[in-house]
DNA sequence: TATGAATGAGGGTTCATTCAT
DNA sequence: AATGAATGAACCCTCATTCAT
């Protein structure tokens, strides 16, 4: 059966496929028929956009690094006008916000080490996203004049980072436990690190 | 010429023996075949014991939960004479600790929901170990007096367990990522919480 | 389907499936597939005997190397009581027409290398059939007295092999080609080179 | 952009590719796209000027008998005016060294018999190199006188022929058997073809 | 003339599992 | 209680080839 389409558009029908499958059953149990199936193709023409099943996933991982990065960056843009914490803040609920709006992406992109062996992590929007954060985050720690305290910006970088991944990625994980109120938890937890690092 | 055995002592060493490989190999790489060489049985006889390879590996989580409570327990009891704050930070560290110690038993504990389709989340131990955050939590409340906020200890339990297992799944997907110093890290990020949530 | 056979005959028919398929087909194009099916069973059974496509081949190779040098020892043994001359000449037959009898393994085990990396070779039974033939080739030696020419044994018995192997392999491979009435061209030949050799 | 360019050009450069690949990485790993990637150009327009992959494998077949015949026209040519018994024997150095030289066209011309199906054996360079060969041997019968023994010119040519082919393919075979100082090895093998012939 | 898109067949191999004994 | 025999389904991936454009 062949029909006429753009590269792209298969390209792209194999990246949605997969970023599903990806999610729903993990990786290492998604093959390359079942993606096949998916978009009513032969496996073998993955095969000719694609090399190999890590290139799928590798794609993925840019693709949704990417979309990471542009959210944050929205977020910190939109309110240049404000100060660096309610920034830090709007920063902290876009993190979450995205990974509960694209846990497919979120889950491939942080829940899993897939890149463990091709390591070019540095430059990537992964860590774009990252750096923005560490923007804020001096940007925050100036505006607050820490002075006491000499806790350098990376700790403080790491544990807003960690403090995120770790709701995000529990919301998403386990959706069928009793959060209370989503919406009035989230606010709770970013406000709650940002009132402990002011201290 | 085999020994007799009694029946729960050949469960046990098919456990054990699934177990090891599991910690060995990493979860992905346990194959009954592996399992049955491992004790010197054929992999039918497994099927003897356990129903298929879910059971095992369902027994080994339950295993897992068992094992985290049971540290986060200690923790608990050690500093009974301690604030309750103490007590409190001493089971976060406790948790993350536990992470690092066991990150394969961590990883299908809680990077993986596995009981997706078994629902008796309410009587395992990572229930109880929740429940025992729980308590701690509203003893710290109290001893606080959080007067004016009224937020509940619900929200707060979840605040805590969401960023412990933030950085302890971090931590543990990202081995090779530039943490600093990684106790200082720990002792920082525990240290950010609790004080956001007494303010 | 089910059956019950003992083990070995079910390997032994994985081989002689196996052993027409080379032939046939040439190693490189007979599949696991292939032999399962010429045996009626799944490929994964043939798995159970065998550790994989190689081991198959070096069981064959041992095998084949294991008949010739047979077939060439009761030809030497046969004319003990013959001049060394006549001896040589009946061994150069019995190989001759040993593959012609059982071309199949003489495909596989002289016209392919196909031990490529496993060099055991010393220690198999091709080189115990060099080894024989070696020593007929020195008792012809010293039948003959070659006093002036002082060519190594080595010489000699590499060259008797190469020539058998010349002839048999052209047959084998070429069967529809005219070589005249084969059993006169075979006699001559062997004539010719045991003659040549005692110039 | 490419340049416009001659049907026939464009057919040089596929062999060409072909040619070198099958060289470089045996006959086993030449694949169309292989081909097509070192021209250039896709597999689909290799099937503008080849009905398919065994019509190139032929058309190198072909090119191979071609340059062995052609080697062994060279050896008969320039020894014109010495003895038939010596342009016999320059004509066998020509065969065996060819063969060492390039061992992959040897081996598809002689070791497979790849024309099973297409049988036009009688006009290709192969049989012209066989009589190019009887051509000599008749020579040579004449000039020895070979009175009492009518052993037909073709047995002989046969004889010769499976021997040098014998040699020539074992060392192709089994290259890193020890064979003692090849040179040597192969004048011997030749000078006792040829001294066997004259008794 | 040349290609991009697509495929069907097949490659070796591993897996959890079953069933008769 | 334990096994040996066997399987079906799946794995990633490569191949020669075709067809419409």
């Amino acid at each position: 059966m062949r029909r006429k389409k753009e590269p792209t558009e298969i390209k792209k029908e194999i990246i949605d496929a997969a970023r599903q499958l990806f999610l729903e059953e993990g990786y290492q149990h998604v093959s390359m028929r079942k993606i096949a199936t998916k978009i009513g193709y032969t496996p073998t023409t993955i095969y000719i956009y694609f090399k190999n099943k890590e290139e799928i996933l590798l794609h993925l991982l840019e693709e949704g690094y990417g979309l990471f990065y542009h959210e944050l960056k929205i977020a910190y843009d939109h309110a240049f006008d404000q100060s660096h914490e309610i920034r830090l803040f709007n920063m902290c609920e876009a993190y979450i916000y995205f990974g509960l709006k694209q846990p497919d992406y979120y889950n491939i992109a942080f829940m899993n080490n897939l890149e463990k062996n091709t390591s070019k992590i540095e430059n990537s929007d992964r860590y774009n996203a990252f750096l923005l954060l560490n923007t804020v985050v001096k940007e925050f720690i100036q505006e607050n004049a820490f002075s006491e305290m000499a806790q350098s910006d990376m700790d403080i970088s790491h544990t807003i980072w960690a403090s995120l991944h770790g709701l995000t990625s529990l919301l998403i994980t386990f959706p069928q436990f009793d959060w209370g109120e989503q919406n009035r938890l989230i606010q709770f937890h970013i406000r709650t690190i940002i009132q402990g690092l002011k201290n």
